[in-house]
DNA sequence: CGGGATCCATAGTGATACTG
DNA sequence: CAGTATCACTATGGATCCCG
């Protein structure tokens, strides 16, 4: 099979996939690809892919997350279905945030990105450099 | 090889990535992904990654982008090296917006990362449509 | 044609203080 | 412990007009 056929074939799948055929004030790709494409989603994810953590557990884990956006960051993953919230009626009370087997899912792809992104942040920050310094 | 052993050591050291081992404050990885996190980054990625367009090809190939947002993130694209951008001085002038190598190789993990989002997306509305009916 | 400049609305993010 | 509430600030995105 001609791999330069069949390579074109698959981006303009990709990107008819992104552009819902002309719909693009409905898109379900980049809709689902908005909601994990947070500041934090996918760090939380990530992280919760190893094991279930509670709250507080998380806040030490990531120190540079203010409370406001973990707790606002958790609620979304929830509602998008990543995310179980389960509450152990203790007392104080502790709650455990674990991941569905839907946000199990997002791991493969996820970790596709965050290699990629391993391996050519030299390039990118050399990339800026060059650029910046010629505007300069 | 235990898959379980093999899955939490891949888990670890995505998460290691995504926190820089712990700087936090200045993580190449989250530095990356953030750069073609926008709104329209990958979009113009994916399509340039069929062929090379001109300014205003990518305008109507993408008729909800305003001007001011194309502009601005065919810039950042540029900046980070994953576009390249040449001036015909014809007149009027024309100018073409192509990848670069670095820009090509982000195609494969974003296609990862879109055919997950079309696989699921069912999943995650109808997540939504649930957890918003419970809140109710 | 391919932008730049300006103004404005909204979403994202964070600091702080308070609560069941 | 695990949040809520409030405020302030910044970033993102869009509309409009202008220019070489």
């Amino acid at each position: 099979m001609d791999s330069k056929i069949f390579n074109l074939k698959a981006k303009l799948e990709v990107y008819k996939a992104m552009t819902n055929g002309g719909n693009f004030a409905d898109c379900p790709v980049r809709d689902v690809i908005q909601g994990i494409s947070g500041k934090w989603s996918s760090l939380l994810v990530m992280a919760l892919a190893e094991k279930p953590y509670r709250f507080g557990e998380l806040r030490r884990l990531v120190p540079d997350i203010s409370q406001r956006m973990l707790t606002q960051t958790l609620y979304d993953l929830q509602r998008d279905g990543y995310v179980h919230r389960e509450v152990f009626p203790t007392k104080p009370p502790s709650v455990e945030y674990s991941l569905t087997d839907l946000g199990r899912s997002m791991f493969a792809p996820l970790q596709m990105l965050v290699q990629w992104a391993e391996l050519n942040h030299d390039a990118v920050r050399a990339a800026r450099a060059a650029f910046d310094a010629a505007q300069a």
